[in-house]
DNA sequence: GCGTGATCATGA
DNA sequence: TCATGATCACGC
């Protein structure tokens, strides 16, 4: 599919796609729709940025980089509430010398998100899960007051050392989780002492409370 | 290993 | 039951 040229194409035609099946997607896309996620963790993320015209590869910037926003699928439940937490970036561990919430890159790669929620009832196949109806959003004051708050927890953490003793619970709606290959990856982080050491990859994550909360204000259901 | 796309699966 | 910690695939 072609790049979308202005915010307007991209939201025509991510609506368009609302009540469809994924395996009716994926069928007029000419793809092959895998019998579980298991081994195709991010087969729908793939399988909606192929057919919104998002820009391939894993390079660092939004999916859409001329209109400046982020493509996220959402799985929710038949009473519209998400099902996963949200990946949002990995966290740097170093680095972070002048680095303020305004400057960061979760703030960055929040600005503008289009959020597609696909109805994924876990006993359904893939192929007869149903997208819903799509919705642009940016962070209102509170909600970004809210990420900032967690952000800063998070990160302060991190710049004190003390990334090894973030768990998921921390942060009202955001939280910091491993984010690997699997629990044996290793990446450079510093600890208390300011001397570097290898610890796990992490990665902001949304909080189900927050995105639930956002399907409210955007559907008004429930 | 890093960054993209995420969901799986088990312990509390 | 469900959130946290673990994991899967791919390009480079």
């Amino acid at each position: 599919m072609n790049i979308p040229q202005t915010e307007h194409e991209l939201i025509e035609r991510a609506q368009n796609l609302a009540g469809l099946t994924l395996g009716d997607i994926a069928q007029q896309a000419g793809i092959e729709v895998p019998k579980n996620l298991t081994r195709n963790k991010g087969w729908i993320g793939l399988l909606l940025e192929h057919v919104l015209g998002a820009s391939a590869g894993s390079r660092p910037e939004p999916d859409f980089p001329n209109l400046g926003i982020e493509l996220k699928s959402l799985p929710i439940n038949e009473q519209a509430k998400p099902l996963e937490t949200t990946f949002v970036s990995v966290a740097p561990l170093t680095g972070l010398v002048g680095i303020n919430w305004h400057n960061s890159y979760v703030r960055k790669k929040l600005a503008k998100v289009l959020w597609v929620p696909v109805i994924s009832p876990k006993d359904q196949p893939i192929t007869q899960r149903v997208v819903g109806t799509p919705f642009l959003w940016s962070p209102s004051a509170e909600e970004e007051a809210l990420l900032a708050q967690d952000w800063q927890e998070l990160t302060d953490m991190i710049v004190l050392g003390n990334v090894e003793n973030i768990q998921g619970k921390h942060g009202q709606v955001m939280q910091l989780r491993p984010k690997a290959a699997n629990s044996q990856a290793k990446t450079q982080a510093y600890d208390r002492h300011g001397k570097p050491f290898m610890t796990l990859p992490r990665g902001f994550y949304l909080k189900i409370n927050f995105t639930h909360m956002l399907l409210h204000k955007y559907l008004r259901i429930n």
